[in-house]
DNA sequence: GCGAATTACTTGCGGCCACAACGATTGTAC
DNA sequence: GTACAATCGTTGTGGCCGCAAGTAATTCGC
């Protein structure tokens, strides 16, 4: 390594970073209350939609999410009840669950997705230039990369 | 607002950094298990090494750390527990409390810091160059200030 | 085919955190 | 000076999540 510490740059882009993650996924969560959903609920009936026919394997959606398997167990519980996800046996395999959206939930999804996107915008996108956000999508397909080539 | 969605470049951008954001975090945070710390556990002991006196009271702190005064402290009866952290009542307003660093508890943020602070190197900032953690630093403090602006 | 290893999901348990309610102390109004 | 409000911290409760263990089904080795 180049030397122990970081730089005055690097230091300041960490804190801003740091700072701006935690506040802005918070502000994000909160826009979200009315709706009755938690980020982690959205973006489960954003990836099932994705989909050719809205369901995906339990252990594929976990990948997706960065879930553990439990996690999502429980996450899905809340929407189970709730009624916008339901589950699906797969009858190739009888190991496998689907996560199926249900009308209801992409209704909610189609409810809620206009206000999250403005959310997102007014958090995050407000005051960046055009050139900001293309520097920024190359700056995390970086850092993405980085942190999948070193798993350990 | 322009449109309701996002364009290519934002949805870009967006979901690199989304997903970064939490593989990073996870990483940061194994990283630390050695040392036998969490990132939380970390962070108090950075915001108490950085004053003065090497303390401060707890609802400041709590407001550093973003975190909640119940959560503060039941993340600080791990630290005390550990012997890193100390309560100490204050004697002008017997209200106050303050989370003070133990002569344990600064070895032991001398101790993990070089490691850390390669961390934070080799997760994030290895593969960007200078003008990238440049662009960095501007770009969180427009989002930061952004959100301390609109903080309904 | 038949047993072992693998895969998929769930459950028990514990960690971490927020919200609400509470007790204790200090500041303020009059 | 006394009552009311504001501030500080902790505790009860519940949500969300990961790890380890358990159950069930499939695949692989031979």
């Amino acid at each position: 390594m180049a030397s122990t510490w970081l730089s005055a740059s690097e230091m300041r882009a960490w804190r801003n970073f740091i700072e701006s993650v935690s506040t802005m996924t918070a502000a994000l969560e909160s826009d979200l209350v009315p709706f009755g959903l938690t980020m982690g609920d959205y973006e489960v009936l954003v990836r099932l939609s994705e989909t050719e026919d809205q369901r995906l394997r339990m252990c594929d959606l976990a990948t997706a999410l960065q879930l553990s398997p439990s996690g999502l167990t429980r996450r899905l519980d809340g929407l189970v009840s709730s009624g916008l996800v339901e589950r699906v046996a797969s009858p190739k395999d009888r190991r496998v669950m689907f996560a199926a959206l249900t009308l209801a939930g992409l209704a909610k999804l189609v409810e809620a997705a206009p206000d999250h996107v403005a959310s997102e915008r007014n958090r995050f996108f407000k005051d960046l230039t055009k050139e900001q956000v293309r520097a920024l999508g190359d700056i995390f397909e970086t850092v993405k990369a980085n942190l999948t080539a070193c798993p350990e």
